[in-house]
RNA sequence: GCCAGAGUGGUGGAACGGUAUACACGGCGGAUUCAAAAUCCGCUGCCUUCGGGCUUAGGGGUUCAAAUCCCCUCUCUGGUACCA
């Protein structure tokens, strides 16, 4: 018979939809393994990252089910997001049309490649279903205080008229219209993740060994916990008056308390409460506040250009030696760290003496280096001993950090603290294709949340997407509701919720059971036994925000007992780039390989054999044509040697020690490569390695013609590459071992005994010939055998030491 | 700048201190064919005076033995970016 990749794969397609072969079981007494790889967005169209992707998963899950695991292998669609509204104001589509439409395709792109997903548990966050549970979980999480509003700075297109993503701002413009965008103070709904810095630090020790380091460290460094000392300026007498005595001081932050005696000047961030007081009070001339109000509409990336800044004209007292101490506003210190404040040191850090250096301020050294003189063109940095430091002149800089802080707690005038870079995470959206924020403002009550049996609060169909504005807001009728308090006339927030919300729960969602999905969210018993996540497999882009929002919500469901771990994910498998002429694939490179395509030509089987190859899984994967085409041909090939095989439905049973060499060299490599292919599975995920063990074992098996010994080879070589090429095994093994071979095979320790082994001989470290010695000769009789036939290197030569390691070579080193 | 990770044939990549270049792609040669495709078989790191010599970005070290461990330098990729 041919090989006919479409007919046959599509045999097995239905099939496996017929029989329901990729359900979980409900037997929760059973092993369970939860693969799971990041769900995709609906934008239409599979590409090959996502095939990599689903492929690794799909392999792990065929795998785990081969071993007799019950094993949930869902997926679903991370179905909101402004590409959806994007596409509907291009070409007039409503956002769900286009979501769905999307969907039902993408589907059958998953049924085509083969992929063995949960059929009965797919799910798209956009559904309102999944809605209702979120917006459930939305008004807990208020409840608790882990969700609430405040005013904060928001990217704002003034001709949009719309608040922008930070992604969405490319170089400080708008990046539909490209008009500059500034900084709005806007309502906005938080996440209090801060509440959880800590805790979301310390957990990474716990993933470690299961998650890349690479991406511990990045979180890590994105949670950005630093100790120091946090301690009050007081403003001097003049300055007091200046202010109206509406400040007598503000606060700063320092992780370097040991240079508090080099302090010289601080400096205000331009949105500073103070600098904002001077500026409304008219307490500045018109140029400086001009000036100031130019820096503030500066974007960031601007303001990393040069360090500027304005004496304000006030002081403040040292804290330790009492002396005047000039105020300055700069663009270099940041609002949304610490108190927006800083004390600066500009002998022992850069900015501060980079700005000292502009604008000609004092700059008094305070640490000099243990042996010899600092440069003094730039800041001493480096640990040293103190001088010019009061008490504290002669100490270690590092330790002497304990001693000051100590000081200032018992002086009373400051205290330890900890600063984040991590801040809360906005989360609401003036957007229309997102899920509903599910709170009324009334004018008496407030903030009124949404009484739970009236969830959900559904998007209306009949909107207008225009790109400006926000549709709910203008809405006709949407918004207008009653109070779900004291049922008075009231209005719907229009805000809709950042879609990271719905991919912070989804894989606790997939545990529940299809025949609850109406009733409940999940159910503790379902999340005990399904979760943490096995192995979930995805992109490295999302190392930090899905990935620590997901933390944070598992952290979050906990405290409201929903749940009883601390960790959703037990091991990451972080998938590198699918590159194109050695760059990633996009379509405005024009270097794209469409899967629909490709699966027409070869055939599902032949992308993933590919695919999983080509390299190792975290690594980046270079597109390879001809390559394609030898996975092609390989299949072809295993697909029209299997003529060998004789019908069994069992494992035959060999003779090892009445075997030909190369028959027992077939076996051998048959065995060595299902020993591989158990450690790929279950350590390395090196499948690279293990399709190359599999080939040699092709090879090998080629070489001889026993039917017995080529009927065992496929049993054990059909099994270990059928999560990988699932259609043609499926095919092979029907046809000749009725099934029966694709379940866990064991490995046969006979077929690695040998009578003789080769040994690499070596004359100091480089290897000259080879010897051929029975498996138990005696360590001295080799040593004599390498001898004789090394005889030539060893001419004239003392050896001074004989090393034999066992099955593997000798070494002889020699002198003269 | 800082923090990760990586540098092995013409190419993708093997080698968890022990025979470097497995497996594949590409190339070359042969068989089959009227011819081609497909298929099958063989060769393929570099240099060579055909004895051999040299090779894992470069330099040093540890070791009987280093692609692998340590130090320095260079290059590339990713993340992050005035975080006080």
């Amino acid at each position: 018979m041919e090989y006919n990749a479409q007919s046959l794969e599509k045999e097995w397609q239905e099939y496996w939809a017929k029989n329901r072969s990729f359900e979980p079981d409900e037997d929760f007494t059973k092993e369970k393994k939860y693969i799971l790889s990041m769900f995709p967005f609906p934008s239409g169209r599979l590409h090959m990252g996502h095939v990599r992707n689903y492929t690794l998963s799909d392999t792990f899950a065929r795998y785990y089910r081969q071993q007799g695991f019950n094993v949930l292998h869902p997926i679903g669609f991370d179905s909101f997001g402004m590409p959806a509204e994007n596409a509907a104001i291009k070409n007039g589509s409503h956002p769900k049309g286009w979501t769905y439409d999307n969907i039902d395709y993408m589907k059958g792109e998953f049924k085509t490649l083969g992929f063995s997903f949960s059929k009965e548990r797919e799910l798209a966050t956009s559904d309102e279903l999944y809605t209702k549970f979120e917006q459930g979980f939305i008004i807990d999480m208020f409840e608790k205080g882990l969700l609430y509003r405040k005013k904060g700075l928001l990217n704002w297109c003034p001709h949009d008229q719309t608040v922008l993503a930070n992604e969405q701002v490319v170089d400080g413009c708008c990046w539909r219209c490209d008009t500059p965008i500034v900084k709005k103070d806007m309502n906005q709904y938080y996440f209090k993740i801060t509440q959880y810095s800590d805790e979301l630090l310390d957990d990474l020790k716990k993933l470690e060994g299961g998650w890349p380091k690479q991406v511990l460290t990045m979180q890590e460094n994105w949670i950005g916990k630093s100790n120091g000392l946090e301690f009050d300026l007081f403003f001097d007498d003049m300055s007091l008056t200046k202010l109206n005595n509406k400040f007598k001081s503000f606060d700063v932050f320092t992780t370097r308390p040991d240079t508090i005696y080099g302090v010289s000047y601080t400096a205000l961030a331009p949105e500073h409460e103070i600098v904002t007081y001077m500026i409304e009070n008219n307490l500045l001339s018109n140029e400086v506040i001009a000036e100031i109000k130019k820096m503030k509409n500066t974007s960031s990336i601007d303001r990393q250009k040069e360090k500027s800044g304005i004496d304000l004209g006030l002081h403040v007292v040292h804290p330790l030696t009492g002396k005047k101490i000039p105020v300055w506003v700069a663009n270099f210190v940041l609002m949304d760290y610490g108190s927006g404040a800083v004390m600066a040191v500009p002998a022992h850090d850069e900015r501060d003496f980079d700005f000292a250096k502009k604008y000609n301020l004092e700059i008094n050294a305070v640490i000099k280096p243990f042996e010899g003189e600092a440069d003094s063109d730039k800041a001493y940095t480096e640990v040293g001993e103190l001088f010019n430091s009061g008490e504290f002149d002669g100490m270690n800089s590092k330790k002497s950090q304990y001693n000051i802080i100590k000081h200032f707690e018992e002086n009373n005038i400051g205290k330890k603290t900890t600063n984040y870079k991590l801040k809360d995470w906005g989360v609401s959206r003036q957007r229309y294709w997102g899920a509903p924020i599910p709170f009324v403002h009334c004018d008496d009550c407030g903030i009124v949340m949404e009484k739970k049996e009236n969830l959900p609060v559904a998007l209306p169909d009949d909107v207008e997407i225009t790109g400006e504005g926000n549709p709910l807001e203008n809405h006709p009728t949407w918004k207008h509701c009653s109070c779900p308090s004291c049922g008075k006339d009231a209005v719907r927030e229009t805000d809709t919720m950042d879609t990271f919300v719905e991919s912070s729960w989804y894989f606790l969602r997939f545990c529940a059971s299809p025949e609850n999905w109406e009733k409940e969210a999940f159910s503790a018993e379902q999340i005990k036994y399904w979760m943490g996540v096995d192995h979930y497999i995805g992109g490295i882009e999302h190392a930090i925000l899905h990935l620590l929002y997901a933390r944070f919500f598992t952290k979050v469901f906990r405290d409201l007992g929903y749940l009883d771990f601390d960790e959703p994910f037990d091991k990451l498998l972080t998938q590198g780039m699918v590159l194109k002429d050695g760059a990633k694939m996009s379509k405005s490179k024009g270097n794209t390989v469409d899967p629909d395509a490709l699966i027409e030509k070869y055939g599902a089987d032949t992308a993933r054999l590919f695919i999983l190859f080509a390299a190792p899984p975290t690594q980046e994967l270079e597109w390879n044509d001809s390559a394609v085409e030898g996975a092609y041909k390989f299949i072809k090939r295993f697909f029209d040697r299997s003529s060998n095989i004789l019908k069994t439905d069992t494992i035959p049973t060999i003779e090892h020690s009445s075997l030909s060499k190369d028959e027992k060299f077939a076996r051998k490599k048959v065995y060595e490569a299902l020993k591989r292919a158990d450690e790929v599975y279950n350590e390395r995920y090196t499948f690279n390695t293990m399709i190359a063990g599999v080939m040699e074992a092709m090879n090998a098996l080629n070489t001889q013609d026993n039917s017995d010994v080529w009927s065992e080879g496929y049993w054990i070589l059909s099994s270990i590459m059928e999560p990988v090429i699932p259609h043609v095994c499926w095919q092979i093994s029907s046809e000749y071992f009725s099934l029966n071979n694709l379940t866990s095979q064991r490995v046969l320790e006979e077929v690695f005994v040998e009578d003789s082994v080769t040994l690499g001989v070596s004359i100091n470290g480089k290897r000259r010939c080879e010897i051929e010695v029975a498996i138990d000769e005696p360590k001295d009789s080799i040593i004599e055998l390498a001898k004789e036939k090394a005889e030539k290197w060893l001419e004239g030569k003392t050896i001074v030491k004989e090393i034999v390691v066992p099955k593997k070579l000798v070494n002889l080193v020699v002198k003269g």
